[in-house]
RNA sequence: GGGCCCGUAGCUCAGCUCGGUAGAGCAGGCGGCUCUUAACCGCAAGGUCAGGGGUUCGAAUCCCCUCGGGCCCGCCA
């Protein structure tokens, strides 16, 4: 615990926890059984008379009091569950004087309570409880954020998630939505015959995409380690081993900044089928959003989001061509017959500022970036990209130049990133060289095991990239991804748990 | 990495332009009240004005530095 000094309201609270204790009182008891929701509290009090009391069965109900409204002989608490909220009703004609004053004075907003009573309508026509029995099941200590505006400061917010979550509905629902939307997921795939499985996050050397590694170090190994970047060549070496159809939902890391869009850590569902290509994925990828979207409004009730999103992703999707599209809207033709140089003058014209070395394929990125993304404001499947940035996808059947890979955008996101798995060993070894030489620092490492593993076989296949943060930004509207993530990075504090002794690598 | 903005009581916010004893509401304490639901009424209390330095007779207010955060731009899938 930090030492910190302590606000009287604090001191008044303790000080009510050794009062309880001096009485007999455990105010951190070890169980509330038999409670029902909230919600299902009100809707036992709901059908009876303004001023009536159900004659039974008594209700249990526990949760966080929000709210205490004494006027004398009687008083209305508000009771908070994850369903929702009931106010319990507290008199001294069923309680007793001294019993009702006791509780009430034991109490404070914020405290953890159990009650059990029998559903009863106030006089006003709230639905409520009629309180026989009242349980401290924790004493806050801590006071909580004002009733009315909650919590608003955004930095406290992260800091303390957990204020935030237990002060706002909405923050707890948005969270709820985002596990029920993980379930979804989940259960669409599972049901389309994919095996979820696990991959290491700790390896020698992170690769699969073009990022930044965290490094640590392995005391056993006494080597440097790096934390995964992506998930792709792992799963690739099932395919090789036979799984077949396989997924994975993990957390990966690439050591960048944090901001509206991107977060150092992030959570990333990589698919890959055995079998089929990328044609197939599309399908897959259609259907997929469809039955998440029409869900949402189950998931996420009374949200904006949540009514629009059935419709948006409503199958099919437009579909359009990397290069044509780009050409169409730019106005500038014959893209893949330009060189680097002529690319890149073109890119700087567009207000681009990559590093005058970047290979083609940034320079093409930058102009897509600006000329189509912003006109992509329904879901969208974009095919066919140029081969020079996609080390890890298959030359296109037909097209030269060009790689088997769509991604699917909606409203400036990407949403959906797949290819025609490359599954030629030599192919790929010379891909992963290419890059290499081109940009050297932050690009596709060689995995020679990897390649290895490719000599033994991959079945023709086809993969997909989601990251799951922004699936349900995307989904549920939401504009920063810190508001879809529990905990994000922050910055330490001065004084706040810091790590004594040597920690890792200097 | 560049620019703009923010940090005052546990929480939500005034006060800063134009320097002159630190303010309100909620929460907490005491008292009152048998139907409230942002309950209400009365009384009393509650502050490292993010931190450090400077200017000044005097700094929450003006200047500089540091820390933390937000937004935009750039970079990064």
């Amino acid at each position: 615990m930090p030492e910190e000094s302590e606000s009287h309201l604090r001191r008044s609270r303790r000080a009510k926890v050794e009062d309880l204790r001096a009485r007999g009182v455990d105010p951190y008891p070890y169980r509330f059984a038999d409670r029902i929701p909230a919600v299902e509290a009100v809707a036992r009090g709901t059908p009876l008379a303004p001023g009536e009391t159900a004659p039974g069965p008594a209700v249990r109900v526990a949760g966080r009091l929000l709210a205490l409204r004494s006027h004398g002989k009687t008083s209305f608490l508000d009771l908070e569950d994850l369903s929702g909220a009931i106010q319990l009703l507290l008199s001294t004609e069923t309680l007793g004087d001294e019993v009702y004053r006791r509780w009430l004075a034991d109490l404070d907003p914020g405290d953890l309570v159990g009650a059990e009573g029998l559903p009863a309508r106030t006089r006003r026509g709230e639905p409520s409880l009629q309180v026989r029995s009242l349980t401290l099941l924790a004493k806050a200590i801590a006071p909580p954020p004002e009733k009315w505006h909650g919590l608003k400061d955004p930095e406290e917010r992260l800091r303390r998630r957990y204020v935030d979550l237990l002060a706002s509905p909405e923050t707890r629902a948005r969270f709820r939505a985002r596990s029920l939307l993980l379930r979804g997921l989940r259960r669409f795939l599972d049901e389309e015959g994919f095996l979820e499985v696990e991959t290491p996050v700790l390896g020698q050397v992170a690769s699969g995409a073009a990022a930044a590694p965290f490094r640590t170090r392995s005391n056993y190994l006494a080597s440097e380690l790096q934390l995964r970047i992506s998930l792709e060549l792992h799963l690739k070496r099932l395919l090789v081993g036979g799984l077949e159809r396989v997924y994975e939902v993990g957390r990966i890391f690439r050591n960048e900044d944090l901001d509206s869009t991107h977060s150092p850590e992030f959570t990333m569902m990589e698919l890959y089928w055995a079998y089929e290509d990328y044609g197939a994925m599309a399908g897959l990828v259609e259907r997929l959003y469809a039955s998440l979207a029409a869900r949402l409004p189950e998931w996420l009730p009374d949200s904006a989001a949540a009514r629009t999103a059935p419709e948006t992703f409503r199958p099919p999707f437009r579909r359009v061509d990397f290069v044509e599209e780009l050409e169409a809207r730019s106005g500038i033709s014959d893209l893949l017959g330009r060189s680097r140089e002529e690319l890149r003058s073109l890119a700087r014209g567009v207000g681009a500022t990559v590093p005058d070395e970047s290979p083609a394929g940034t320079f093409l990125d930058k102009l897509f970036d600006h000329y189509v993304l912003p006109t992509l404001d329904r879901p969208t499947f974009v095919f066919d990209f140029p081969t020079v940035t996609t080390p890890l996808a298959k030359r296109h059947r037909s097209r030269p130049g060009r790689v088997e890979r769509f991604e699917l955008y909606c409203r400036g996101y990407e949403l959906g990133n797949a290819y025609t798995e490359l599954n030629d060993p030599e192919e790929q070894e010379t891909r992963f060289r290419e890059q290499l030489a081109a940009r050297g620092e932050e690009t596709y490492a060689y995995d020679a095991d990897f390649v290895e593993a490719l000599r033994y076989g991959m079945p023709p296949a086809t993969g997909l990239g989601i990251g799951i943060d922004r699936m349900m930004m995307a989904l549920a509207g939401i504009p920063s991804i810190k508001d879809v993530i529990l905990f994000p990075l922050v910055r330490g504090r001065p004084g706040e748990s810091s790590v004594e002794g040597p920690t890792g690598p200097p």
